[in-house]
DNA sequence: CGGGCTTTTGAGCCAAATCAAAAATAGTGG
DNA sequence: CCACTATTTTTGATTTGGCTCAAAAGCCCG
């Protein structure tokens, strides 16, 4: 089942029938490469993309160069599922890895979605659960010192790669620089090399070619103050 | 007009046969006194809640007592729209000032919004709004020195109670601590303080007896970063 | 094998935190 | 209207977490 499914069948319950309208959701799919900026601020894009493999991020540039990212975006997540509602993308979308995105002709989605409750239920789900993880991560930036931070961090990947699948054995890959992590935590990357090493040298994480391992998910979420209800994630299962 | 349908009015653009759907939505309405919960993590309230007057916030506490505040919520804001979505909340809200809030009942919102996809519209431009709000809060937090954050979240207030006809002038009800401002822009009570002071030496505003004045607006935006975009006010009018 | 990232290390510095106390304001009841 | 409290703001002194700059070491890939 593809990841989209996957994680809409979790959050908002999807009956089979609304399951397989899904499925049949994605048009077409193309491979970008790693570092591609897939939409920009301003844009308003006629598909809404939806990451089916890989890794992106949500971002915004500031004035003086500084970039802060807002979100990962892993298999199931939308991209731009706003855009049709608030006019035009006010953030930036790009790949950090080679990745695999689908396209869903906008039309067509309003056109399923106004024929069925549950998908439009789903939407909104999506959406909302974006907001939430968006607060908790405002949280860790205001009141969380680094290294709970990007433990916490970690927490929230494992989660939600776990969510669809892809972090068997609290093991998943994790192909980002500590310069993306820096940007997405409000560190320096010179910070971030730090804190990795402590975590490393307690015995928190494993993380080598691209490869994390989160030696011990409970411990460390207690460490990071991680509560996984902002997820909202209602099951689980390894696929 | 009350202040929901003008905000509503402005992002979402509804016609007049909206524009009193909505204004006669709110069934109740109640005073509130500052500093009370009006709504808890984990809640699951069964009426939607509206600010019609007063300054509220959606707020976490930490395990270790910090708090971050997420949001203000000013006159024309939803608290937990989310809720009949996500299924409960996943922060709490709190007055700040004397308020009163408006409730409507979810079932009747939700059966009038089946009917009038131009409320529903609405509602959900309404939660995307919050969304990107989060965002640049986010992006504050994580890349902007203290100054530009302070700043940054004055020229917010500004602009947002400005769009419902609250800030003739550039001058507000500000009734915020200092305490508050820090825990919504993570910094300490006491930095606040002196950040406040520069902005005040520095002629940028005016702010005593829980009034605030924005000296000149363009100029303490240029000075914040701060570009109205992401609050999506597609218009605003002094009402 | 060489060139470009990415990670790592070191040294020095600075923005913002903490702690503590005083001054100013705002409420409250008599 | 005033005295009495509680809260908020302000100031000062000190500490610190995380930053910057700079260079070295390690990796990946053609």
């Amino acid at each position: 089942m593809n990841p989209l499914v996957l994680k809409l069948e979790h959050g908002a319950r999807l009956s089979e029938g609304e399951k397989i309208l899904l499925e049949d959701l994605v048009g077409g799919a193309v491979s970008i490469a790693a570092r591609q900026d897939l939409i920009s601020e301003g844009d308003a894009p006629d598909h809404v993309h939806v990451v089916l493999k890989g890794f992106a991020c949500r971002y915004k540039l500031l004035a003086d160069g500084g970039r802060q990212i807002m979100a990962w975006l892993v298999p199931g997540d939308f991209c731009d599922l706003q855009v049709s509602i608030l006019g035009e993308m006010d953030h930036s979308i790009a790949t950090l890895t080679p990745s695999t995105i689908g396209f869903v002709p906008r039309d067509r989605l309003s056109a399923l979605a106004a024929n069925s409750p549950g998908l439009t239920r789903a939407l909104w789900w999506a959406t909302l659960v974006d907001e939430s993880v968006l607060g908790e991560w405002l949280v860790s930036m205001g009141r969380r010192p680094a290294a709970q931070r990007i433990a916490h961090m970690f927490c929230e990947v494992h989660r939600r790669l776990e969510a669809v699948g892809l972090a068997p054995n609290a093991t998943f890959d994790f192909p980002l620089s500590q310069a993306d992590l820096a940007d997405s935590a409000g560190l320096s990357a010179v910070h971030v090399n730090r804190v990795v090493q402590q975590l490393r040298e307690t015995r928190q994480i494993v993380w080598r070619r691209r490869v994390l391992q989160v030696l011990d998910p409970l411990a460390l979420e207690a460490f990071a103050g991680f509560d996984p209800n902002y997820l909202h994630l209602t099951a689980t299962r390894a696929a």
